[in-house]
DNA sequence: ATGGCCGCCCTAGGCGGA
């Protein structure tokens, strides 16, 4: 019975942080690495520095200056091609399949300040993306309930009271508005997705993955947000929740490296 | 509740992040 890891990590420019990513590699080691925010084009991507953090296969969806995602893998990868989710032709989806499971990497829409959808377009096109994402899956489950799917990233929105640092302070800051959070409960259920991180730890323990950089001292204000997602088809379930409380792990210190990205790495453990 | 800080870009102030 291996373990297989996977990892999900908005890193706010993988040019930049390219060193964190072969740190943080050399620690905790992955079998499948899922980026977001990478924020280079495809030809810009730091391949060897992600060649020689172990990961030999890579998945490269990249844009100018913003957004972007990719997925490097130690194992080889069938590249899926399917519904980019996106209106606006943003690269905020990348999808394969490794070790006969189906991985999907997302960069949700921030959403801009305004929650609601009449005055703020990039509010719409985040109700909107999530929409699609929902519509997605519940293809998916129709044609077959079986399929071993894990989906995750940085889906920019907490769901719960305790996954944010005050959840009435927070209701209508975009992130945790019951428009989204609702959305996202629809999304939960169009696959029967199991959202690993609350299926280990109890729903009263606070979980946060991100922490803004306006804070002069993220650790001592601990005002953070889960935003970062690893969820898992029921196929998955009992795989991804064999460790317990060791299945699925915020990686928080690297809140701390220097200069870094204003997400920590979420990882779960598998028991194939 | 606000503002704080980041990284990007036709390199410098504006945009977006969440």
């Amino acid at each position: 019975m291996p373990d297989f890891k996977v990892a999900s990590w908005n890193i706010n420019s993988v040019r930049l942080r390219a060193p964190s990513v072969q740190k943080y590699a050399a620690e905790s080691p992955a079998d499948v690495l899922m980026l977001q925010e990478i924020k280079c084009r495809n030809g810009e991507f730091p391949e060897k520095a992600l060649k020689d953090a172990g990961f030999p296969h890579l998945m490269v969806r990249g844009q100018k200056g913003w957004h972007g995602v990719a997925i490097a893998s130690k194992h080889p990868i069938e590249e899926l091609d399917c519904d980019p989710f996106c209106r606006n032709d943003e690269a905020r989806h990348a999808g394969a399949r490794i070790n006969g499971i189906e991985f999907h990497n997302f960069y949700v829409p921030a959403g801009g300040d305004e929650p609601d959808p009449e005055i703020n377009p990039r509010f719409a096109h985040k109700l909107d993306f999530l929409e699609r994402m929902t519509a997605y899956f519940a293809k998916r489950k129709a044609e077959n309930p079986d399929t071993p799917i894990v989906i995750g990233g940085d889906l920019n929105i907490a769901p719960h009271e305790n996954d944010v640092w005050s959840h009435k302070q927070l209701l209508k800051v975009v992130s945790h508005t019951p428009v989204e959070t609702e959305g996202m409960a629809k999304l939960q259920d169009s696959f029967d997705f199991i959202d690993v991180a609350r299926a280990v730890y109890p729903e009263d323990e606070k979980l946060y993955s991100w922490w803004s950089y306006r804070n002069r001292d993220w650790k001592k204000s601990n005002r953070g947000r889960r935003l970062d997602h690893l969820w898992v088809t029921p196929a998955l379930k009992d795989a991804a929740t064999a460790h317990g409380r060791d299945a699925l792990v915020i990686h928080r210190h690297a809140r701390d490296w220097e200069k870094p990205s204003d997400h920590a790495p979420v990882q779960l453990t598998m028991k194939l």
